[in-house]
DNA sequence: GAGGTTGTCGTCAGCACGACGATAAGCAGC
DNA sequence: GCTGCTTATCGTCGTGCTGACGACAACCTC
């Protein structure tokens, strides 16, 4: 029996929070179709290689990046979406620290980080990869302990404040947010160090605790 | 560019409430490979139609059921999940009322309603895509308004209450239950009719409001 | 030391929830 | 009709989490 072939893509929405902003990593395509437009970065599935073996792959070898979380996101396969040919994209989301794009070794054109705000017209249907990625993204921090993939090994309860405000561009209250963090079981685990960073008094340092789910969940009211 | 090629799929976890268990439906593969077993219903995606259509079209022929929701849920590509050759498949998700599976007309074998806990052992990877499938029922009915979609157009509180315990496993206390699923704005619309089942005094029939999203969610408490 | 900034602890009212009592409205049996 | 049973619906109460906000602690600069 002869199946209709399809090409086999990963792409990868890349976010992380940098200088109060939510970023996305985009790479400017230098090929047709769309050469010139940015794109989010991905490439083929190989022939012997899993669908998150692949994605892995693609994020290690076009941005070099430590990787707080990496998992799938959906997948799209309108028949027009790439003018070439038929091909089927498994987009994955990758939560990752702050930290500046390696430029040595990448195989595509320069990536670079971009707020999602002024991200739009993207390749293919990337628009539409990218909005659902940042609504996932927003979704799963409600729900679990997911904010801390954005954060370095060791990180204050201000700074993972940060991220929930950008992510969600709403302004925490510092007083409950720190009640709520501190007081779920094993979701941060203090280091008993202290950070300086400018001027106020120091805060405790935390490394990611072993909870990766939020039960109650933030933010449960709309205003 | 030559790129590796792959066979897509849509594969349909189609799960239903009836006789208070949560039942998916299968199908038993009459050729190789896993000629015999049990199997999730599905086929490959055509040249010219989208993912979400596909799994809408293979729903519709190979089962003919109403459907009360549909999305999709996963996918999946490890090398050797067919043995036969690279297939890459997208999982979907369909919540349907409970209702019997037609016969006529059916391109595949005969599909039946097999209770989840009782479905193991199935062709290719489609244990792994059940148990993905189910988890995520489970999680969706706590912060959405998708219990509806197990119900026939009109129905009772009772009757929306029975799906969450079959889905979840727990009881849940009738008259809590009662008032959050009516005190949510416009989850539930009143039809003005009642009904009487079986002794009781006549319940209010319902039809699925306009609300999709549960805020705050149900479940909150492990207990 | 004064003033500013940031981190952390406490208090309090409001609201949603779980537990559960009470009433309403049907049916079966006598 | 009345009793008993079943199911639906309304109310009440205590508890726990939340948002708003006051207070204090511990660093900085001047």
């Amino acid at each position: 029996m002869a199946h209709p072939s399809f090409a086999v893509t990963v792409d990868l929405v890349v976010l992380t929070v940098r200088t109060d902003e939510l970023c996305v990593l985009l790479v400017r395509r230098g090929v047709e179709p769309f050469a010139g437009q940015d794109a989010l970065p991905g490439g083929f599935v190989r022939p012997d290689e899993d669908l998150g073996t692949a994605a892995a792959r693609e994020l290690a070898e076009e941005t070099g990046l430590v990787v707080g979380h990496l998992e799938q996101l959906a997948s799209y396969g309108a028949p027009d979406r790439d003018p070439r040919q038929r091909v089927v994209t498994v987009a994955h989301l990758a939560l990752v620290p702050d930290q500046p794009v390696p430029t040595a070794g990448s195989d595509a054109a320069e990536a670079r980080w971009v707020p999602v705000h002024e991200a739009r017209g993207l390749a293919f249907d990337h628009d539409r990869v990218l909005a659902d990625g940042v609504e996932r993204a927003r979704a799963k921090l409600e729900y679990t302990a997911l904010g801390t993939a954005f954060c370095p090994a060791e990180f204050t309860v201000a700074q993972l404040r940060r991220v929930y405000e950008v992510v969600w561009g709403r302004a925490l209250d510092p007083r409950n947010f720190h009640r709520k963090v501190t007081g779920t079981p094993d979701l941060l685990a203090a280091t008993g160090e202290t950070t300086t960073r400018d001027g106020g008094r120091p805060a405790q340092l935390f490394r990611r605790g072993t909870a990766d789910q939020l039960h109650p969940p933030l933010l449960r009211t709309d205003t």
